[in-house]
DNA sequence: GCCGAAACGATCACATTCAATCATGATGAA
DNA sequence: TTCATCATGATTGAATGTGATCGTTTCGGC
């Protein structure tokens, strides 16, 4: 039956809207047949995905294609991400208050990650003036809509199915970098120790932590969990953490014990 | 009707209707023709869009053309949008006669520009196994989708408005790299010397120049104009262009005496 | 007011897409 | 194992979008 030897057959029907979800992001809007040749399934999947997307309110459905559903400045969000990611809401919360301390003309370095590119977009809607280093291509592509933003990309080799840069060349390039602020997400937070799934992305994270003067962790509490293969580093690298309301007390405090400064904030919206 | 199966449009009704407003918004009032021939579909669909678009009040139908029922509008509009409206069968075209000389394997850098994105497009649709370096944020994200491919992407400062990476890293990152073929597009093609608007792209096409081997240049007919202002390099650096058959004879003669390779390829929709 | 060119509206033919349905293979429980 | 369930991909008739054609109407110049 599956004829599609190597383009991602092992798929869950979660991943791969959130690889629709994601093509939209960034494009806007497609076409069935831009979709099912770049996720390589058949028209008939994607019909279904993109239904149960629409009637999610996650995107709006034209004839041959389909169109996400965005509003840029809006009161609360059907957020495209809310359907296609885990604790979406908690993710925006924690980029808005990453982005509420930013100051203007400050250099930031941002992360590549859902939790950053939720901070992106709300970098874009303070319309401050930043100078920001990314090696991720959605927030650069975010954050390249505002004439405030400078926007560096550290180039490197893009990881096949996501658009995180990965590799030597943006290492080479976080070193020539020394920004004020860094703004970071990650895998997995466990006894004080932050980690990564893949070698490659974990050597980046080192390179950006050692970057910048101030580092922030964004992190939901669901992160809070068993350790990923790679560590990048203790936690006591960063200067504050910034995550939700439903951090077990026991995190709270063992974070107190090492002296990482703690933010937890509410997300907004939906009742959990 | 279109004569090869494989030049579907590609472009969604309400992306389309999108683009005639943006183009309204641009000039202010249009004719059929000028929007026929600059959004590459017949009068006839033009015409139902136009009535759609009248319907709701977006704007006012004339004889012969519409007027934006709104003042010109001034903000900027990323230049890469307002070039994917001009000749769009063509560069297809292009795009594909430039993918389909690619070799399975081949190391190749794609340069900014939408006739090199449609030539991405075209890879992506080969399926065949690349190496591609870029400075081209949406050629990257499409050529990302695909897993056949490895994507390069040489960092830079993000130009404002557009997806190209631009300044000394892009510059430097090329410096290090070297392709076997090179795809680039141009601003203008001028007495057998290539040009763009602005000295920080021409600096960056000059250094993709010196690091491929193979160098081919992608150009509707439409850039054979008066030059831009920064010289990029005489058209003698590529041992091939590819354009289209509306090129005039003169031009032909001209890179025939230069010892230029010339492919001239035919739009498959477009109506002449 | 007349005349030619252009644009219009209506219609047709063709291609694409849609919605509904079915068969197959994978997954998990009894 | 056997069975039920689910997801996927293919199929088919209906619906829609697109481009071309053809009389008819409108515009602009004389």
């Amino acid at each position: 039956m599956d004829r599609h030897p190597v383009a991602a057959a092992a798929l869950l029907p979660v991943q791969r809207r959130e690889r629709i979800v994601g093509f939209l992001r960034r494009s806007g809007a497609a076409t069935l047949q831009q979709l099912s040749q770049a996720l390589g399934v058949s028209p008939s999947t994607l019909r279904r995905d993109l239904d149960g997307l629409a009637a999610d309110g996650v995107l709006d459905r034209t004839h041959g294609g389909a169109l996400l559903r965005q509003q840029p400045y809006s009161t609360f969000e059907p957020d495209a991400q809310a359907a296609a990611e885990l604790s979406p809401h908690e993710k925006r919360a924690i980029g808005q208050a990453a982005a509420a301390a930013l100051q203007p003309h400050q250099s930031v370095i941002l992360d590549s990650g859902s939790t950053v590119l939720e901070a992106a977009r709300a970098v874009l809607e303070r319309r401050i003036p930043l100078t920001v280093a990314t090696n991720d291509l959605a927030i650069a592509q975010v954050l390249g809509a505002s004439p405030m933003v400078r926007v560096h990309l550290l180039g490197g080799l893009l990881r096949p199915g996501s658009h995180t840069l990965v590799g030597e060349p943006v290492i080479e390039a976080a070193r020539a970098i020394h920004a004020d602020v860094l703004l970071m997400g990650a895998h997995a937070v466990t006894d004080g120790q932050v980690s990564e799934t893949l070698p490659e992305v974990a050597a980046v994270k080192r390179a950006l932590v050692r970057a910048a003067a101030t580092r922030r962790l964004l992190v939901d509490s669901a992160k809070f969990r068993p350790r990923a293969f790679m560590t990048v580093c203790p936690i006591t690298e960063f200067q504050q953490v910034i995550t939700d309301d439903a951090l077990p007390p026991g995190e709270v405090e063992a974070l107190r014990t090492r002296g990482v400064a703690l933010l937890r904030v509410a997300p907004s919206g939906r009742p959990r």
